[in-house]
DNA sequence: TAAAAATCGATAAAAATTTATTGCTTTAAA
DNA sequence: TTTAAAGCAATAAATTTTTATCGATTTTTA
């Protein structure tokens, strides 16, 4: 590691492990399925079988958020979801606007669940005037030379992106411009901010790069214990 | 850990740590970034540095792919691109299908990067008269009654899940039951597959949670240098 | 042609994350 | 009322992943 490489900025204030982080959404969509149930406590042996996890790594990823839970009876479900949420700032409501209504763009307005996860996206835009001034699912869509000032006026903290890569940095640097403060960027391109701005990057290759290494996987698997077969 | 949860089927036949798989589709981006730029070889560091990484880190992933580099040059980039794509098989066509041909669906369907990592997507499936018989970015859209004829005429591999959450374990049934072999999941739920199937979700709220904590870690830190300044 | 600089490859160390262990507490059953 | 079982909490161990170090190799410069 050179003199350099010591000074890149990589996270704002680690503070909580980032894999348990994203587990959390995990328990808590189970633990609203046991609400659906009328279930009213949780044992972490129990979360952890309906997740395919182990109950020691459910145990420790809750106790990120202060619960505290019953010997021989577990959590109280109710208790569980409000500590989570609030863990996570998803009690309270954080505006949002989306920049890019293009595909993807509309699938994101068109998800319901992050509404649940506190996050209201007030509008949408983009630089198509067949898109401009028509509503994505009930989302107005507005020509990004209004995001400055649309984005002062509503006081908005949350920046989507779910614009082509070549035109990410450019956007980004509008919505930094505009006041955003945090951005969520579903473009493949590692965006540049400022140090009071936080982001966080959605590759969805990634996931598919997994995938592609299980397969090799399994069809090499395969082929070995075929060839055993055959000797 | 008790009995039970050492049964527990997690990953089939790990390999290669999972972060550094992830990291790949990064590294393949930003060497055909510089192939468009005509540049010939690239060098850990200099990848490092456009990526916001560390030259040993870039080292010790692309090892994973056998290449090898020459001490003050660095890695030829035609043959990095090359290994890091036939390694995750991304190098030879795999025909996949798509199941839930809603929002998110299209916005797969209209993702052009996944061509250039070895998915054809055939065709999709849907149970919504209006959209059957139709066309989505030139993908038909068929019954769902078909997909199980369609799979084995086919040969498909690979199946992409992006219906609700409630049908997500039903598609998957029938998926499996017509020979499907990797299943990407883009619903928010644990898919049961049996043992000669992979499967690999995306949690898209996993990654707006990492996004939320920042958020709140950011703000924290500002209400207590505010709170600082008074002092 | 020798010395210096850059960087690879391998190995070692450190840090992060997961898993195991232990003791204590609560509930339920004998 | 005692005993057994389940499960939380805390701590320790193991594993995985990241980062550092070192010697060797290639290129460039003096």
């Amino acid at each position: 590691m050179n003199k350099a490489e010591k000074n890149v900025h990589r996270d704002y204030k680690k503070g909580y492990p980032s894999p348990s982080l994203q587990r959390l959404p995990l328990y808590l969509r189970q633990l609203k399925q046991y609400q659906r149930e009328g279930v009213e406590k949780a044992s972490c042996t129990r979360i952890a079988q309906d997740l395919g996890l182990i109950s020691v790594q459910v145990r420790k990823d809750l106790s990120m958020t202060g619960i505290a839970g019953r010997p021989k009876v577990g959590y109280n479900i109710d208790e569980l979801i409000n500590r989570i949420e609030s863990f996570l700032g998803w009690d309270k409501q954080r505006k949002a606007v989306l920049v890019g209504a293009g595909a993807l763009g509309g699938a994101i307005l068109g998800y319901a669940g992050f509404v649940e996860h506190g996050l209201s996206i007030c509008a949408a835009f983009d630089v198509d005037e067949n898109k401009i001034g028509t509503s994505i699912r009930s989302c107005p869509v507005y020509s990004l030379d209004e995001l400055e000032k649309f984005v002062e006026q509503n006081q908005i903290v949350i920046g989507i992106i779910t614009v082509p890569q070549s035109v990410a940095q450019l956007v980004t640097d509008k919505m930094v411009k505009a006041g955003i403060r945090a951005i969520w960027n579903y473009s493949p391109v590692r965006l540049n901010v400022p140090s009071n701005v936080v982001c966080e990057t959605v590759q969805l290759s990634s996931s598919f790069a997994v995938l592609s290494s299980k397969v090799k996987n399994m069809l090499a698997e395969e082929r070995k214990n075929g060839e055993q077969l055959k000797e």
